[in-house]
DNA sequence: TATTGACTTAGAGCTAACTCTAAGCTGTAC
DNA sequence: GTACAGCTTAGAGTTAGCTCTAAGTCAATA
């Protein structure tokens, strides 16, 4: 099944303007055209701009994106250096994973606090910081 | 304890050019000044500060950090909208946390994938996807 | 055959969040 | 009293990541 890039763009959450503008930037190396020179996406790459995605959204910039695309053209070779992108990668996302619950210990400190002010009335009752933190 | 911009900056991981930016911007109410003009941070703006940072860092947009800091300084009769602030904020930092375990499911399965492949010294055993996804 | 709508390109424009520059002021150290 | 480090301001510049515009091509339909 091919698809066009208004259909790619729905399935991949991404839009036609940002599809276009990954391809500029090196990131879409797989996708075919048609004799026209009209852009033809394959299931496959599909599954390429589902990684695409969770790299981005997990934190990995464009550039680095590219990269690593450059280097599954490269073919067996590169395997070694693939591998070594996924760890580093990972060590990245676990540190922002980290990072998150301790933001959500705050959040759900200041939803205590904010609920108990609530109830008060004011804020004042926490002057003394007599309750727990 | 009174802070300069620069031991401010130091104590905050904020650079004083972003300091300043956040004052323009209307975060950073609560700064008082010398006679001369010049910002004293007290020990409680760095409390604010950390805040701020926590926002942001957990993706909320520096207006809506404004927004709620404007809040703030309306007094007691804003204790609920701010508390609704943080249960809507928490929930945005739920999703963010599920997808970001989904991202690392996927980066998981990549680092198996090429951790097999390095070992085979190929791609090619994983063409007919005969293994665990 | 004419219209329509989806595609193409190059390149300009936009937004968020900084980041820096230039010119000038302040306050302590010699 | 002057040198110097560190502060001040307004406003310009930067970067990432899109987002859009203008002008044009192409294929299917009325």
């Amino acid at each position: 099944m091919k698809y066009s890039i208004a259909e790619t763009a729905k399935r991949s959450g991404l839009s036609a303007y940002t599809l276009r503008y990954y391809e500029k930037e090196g990131l879409l190396r797989f996708v075919d055209r048609t004799p026209s020179g009209i852009r033809e996406f394959k299931e496959a790459d599909l599954e390429w701009l589902s990684l695409i995605v969770c790299l981005k959204n997990s934190g990995m910039p464009i550039k680095q994106i590219k990269s690593f695309m450059d280097l599954c053209k490269q073919g067996d070779a590169t395997l070694k250096e693939r591998l070594a992108v996924f760890i580093e990668h990972k060590k990245a996302v676990q540190v922002k994973m980290e990072e998150f619950e301790k933001y959500m210990k705050k959040i759900d400190y200041k939803i205590w606090y904010y609920t108990t002010a609530v109830e008060a009335g004011t804020e004042a009752i926490h002057e003394n910081n007599s309750c727990e933190p």
